[in-house]
This record gives structure tokens, C-alpha cells and sequence, in this order.
DNA sequence: TTTATTATTAACATATTTGTTTAACAAAAT
DNA sequence: ATTTTGTTAAACAAATATGTTAATAATAAA
């Protein structure tokens, strides 16, 4: 007998389903039909695992913010120097996007639509922290005076953007896939370069 | 008589309903219902001009876009120097974002749900004069050799990522609404400062 | 093996939303 | 004055989506 029973892989197999059709591949309507048609498997399963869709939604929602918010800090309670620890960030959220590039879009269509979408900010921490790794940066001169919220604005934005708007931002410019992929790769240099002051 | 005839002012009305409750409120799944009701007209008018509710949510699309790369248009073909283009481009977008926050993320969601949604590019005149005058600011210095969609890209992530994500950001940082408007209001400054070389 | 528990399925009822139709009525144009 | 056009309201059918229930299959426990 394994440590799993068989509710455990079904319910897992519904849950992991539903991030790979809402993430992944950004169907954010996907119906409780279309969820258990992707499973495999009987669409009352998803009521009898989760109560209701929305129940499904939320435990989604929550898990994939946790994740963020863990990898987050994992990465910024580690050891490595400022620089490196942006770097991190980046491949990491690279990484990321590459199996679920829809992840952000979803997050915030999600929240901006539903009343709940509770938010554990223990981010306190992390911030206090950064906050002084960040002002000995500026004093060594490898980052330009700024605001500390600008800079993380800054690096978000520049991460998140272009795989997030993607699907529109590759139309608009005509792009193909290839060129867009080049352009991804070439991004983390870029992003490095613009967030920091090169000499 | 005045020019308009009265049907066009119904109709008007009822796109520029949908388009608040869409762009400025976020409401992305509206019914005809709740669009007709915020118009104040009878829900079978929707029909009556639009056919459908898809027609409706097309021409709204359209429309949005059109007006996107109009004002981009004007201004890249505007006789100011670069870098002032690019600080009009920016006021420009953030005034834009003021009415109509939730418009770009809006535009992408229903890029990716919607198999038409029509993308006209006649983008190619404007890039290639903007190429050429990026060109010059590379070779003059101001900004840090790189791919110019790369800068574009940039651009575009730093203006319109905080206001998409505002809401998920704001509340991930725990910042008030008047701390999040001061950031706003500082972001010019610091957006202009993070695409251009500052000696 | 028998029994009890759990997982899965099909069928049903319910709710929501959309689009159509009809009738009545108001407003505008001819 | 009458014909067209815009508007409302109600009723309806059709489509879609959700959640429940009761019966069946599979698994674990006795």
C-alpha cells in the first residue's frame, strides 16, 4: 500500500488540472465540465472533492499565491549577495512562467473579480529586509537613489509584462514565435542591466 | 436637427457603458443585463444594435485598440525630440489608465479567450521611425545599446504593469490607497530615469 | 467471504443568461 | 396625418452551468 490513498491522487490530479488549464494555458472560464473532461474524469467529482467550484477556485488561488510568496522568500532569506539574489528571482520566475505563463494574469483577474481572495501578507519580513540590502546598495552606488517599493515596481514590471501580455504584445509587433522566445532569453541580461547602474 | 440622429446616441451610450463597466471598472464578465441596467435602457436594446453580446464585446474591443495605436501614432509622428515623445507617451498613458484601469489587462484576458479578435498592424511605419530615432540616442548615448524592442518592452512594462497589477501589488505590500497614488505620481520620474542613461 | 466504507457514475432539478418574438407605445420624419 | 423609427415590457425557448441525489463499482475492514 502506497502513503497516497486514491482520493489523494484524484483530488490532486482536479486540482493540478484546473492550474494547468487556468495557468497554463490561460483558460480562465474553463467550466467544471471542461476541468473534469481534462482529468479524465466524472465532473461530480469535482463537487464531491470540493463542494462547489468556487470552493476549488479559492484552495487554486490560495496555493498558487503561497507558492509565490514562498519561493519569495526562500530565495531572499538565502545567502547570496543583493545582485545574485535578483538574478534568482529572475530565472526563477522565468522558470515559472515557461509552465505557467497565464500565473500573474490570472492572480490578478481573479482578485480584481471575486469579493474574497484572502491575502496573508507576512511579506513584513522580507521587506524589512530587503529594505536594508537595498540602502547598501545605493550607498555603493550600483543602484540609483530611488524609492525601495520603485525598485521592486521596477523589477516586477519588467519580469512580469512581457510574459504576461505576451499573447497581445507579440501580435501588435508581428512577432513570431521564435523571434519572441530570442527576445525572452536576451531578457534577463537586459532586465540586470536596467535595474542596475553598469560601470 | 442636430447631427446626430437619436439611435447613434443610444448606441453610444450603451458602448460607452460597456466600456466603463469593463475598462474603468473591471467587470469583464458584465452580463447584457447588468449593462443595460447600468445604462439605463431596456436589455432587448442590446440586441436591437448589436445583434449579440459577442458583436458588442468586438466592436468595444476594436475600438479600444484603434484608439491605442492612434494615440501612440500621433505621437511617435509628432515633431518633438525622442525623449520628450517618450515623456508624453507616458503622461498619455497614465491618463488613459486614470479613467480606464483596468483596459490593457481587459485587452490581453480577452485576446487570450477569444479565437477572432482581429489585430491590425500597420505598426511597421511607426517602428521603423522609431528605430531610426533610437539609433541616434544610442550612438549619442543616452540610452544603453540594446535590441529596441527590448526598450519598447521595457516601456511598456514600466508604465502599464503598476497600473494593471495595482490591485494584487497594493494589497501583496499592504499600501494605502494614498501611498500607492504618491508612487504613481513619482513614477514618471522614475521610469524616465530607469530608460535613459543619467550623467 | 462478508460487510462496510469510499469512490465514481448517471440522471435530475435548478438557476442564469442569452436571443427572439410580440405587442404596445412614444417620438420623429415624411 | 400617417408612416417610419426607437423604446419598453413581457413572455418564451434554448443553451449553458452548477449542485444534488441515488444507484453502482471499487476498495478496505471485519
Amino acid at each position: 500500500m502506497s502513503t497516497v490513498n486514491k482520493d489523494e491522487v484524484t483530488e490532486e490530479l482536479i486540482k493540478n488540472t484546473a492550474k494547468r488549464l487556468f495557468f497554463g494555458e490561460g483558460k480562465f472560464n474553463a467550466t467544471t465540465q471542461e476541468i473534469a473532461d481534462a482529468a479524465g474524469v466524472n465532473r461530480s467529482l469535482i463537487n464531491y472533492y470540493f463542494r462547489s467550484r468556487d470552493k476549488l477556485f479559492e484552495i487554486i488561488f490560495k496555493d498558487a499565491q503561497d507558492n509565490e510568496q514562498e519561493r519569495t522568500k526562500s530565495i531572499m532569506f538565502s545567502e547570496l549577495p543583493f545582485k545574485a539574489k535578483i538574478e534568482e528571482f529572475i530565472d526563477n520566475s522565468f522558470a515559472i512562467a515557461r509552465e505557467y505563463p497565464f500565473l500573474e494574469l490570472y492572480l490578478v483577474t481573479q482578485f480584481n473579480q471575486r469579493s474574497y481572495c484572502k491575502y496573508e501578507h507576512d511579506m513584513d519580513w522580507m521587506l524589512k529586509k530587503f529594505y536594508e540590502e537595498f540602502e547598501v546598495e545605493m550607498t555603493k552606488g550600483t543602484i540609483s537613489k530611488m524609492d525601495p517599493i520603485q525598485f521592486i515596481l521596477n523589477m516586477a514590471s519588467l519580469i512580469s509584462f512581457p510574459i504576461a501580455m505576451r499573447p497581445l504584445f507579440q501580435k501588435s509587433m508581428s512577432l513570431s514565435d521564435e523571434q519572441y522566445e530570442k527576445i525572452l532569453s536576451d531578457r534577463k541580461q537586459i532586465i540586470m542591466n536596467t535595474l542596475f547602474i553598469n560601470h
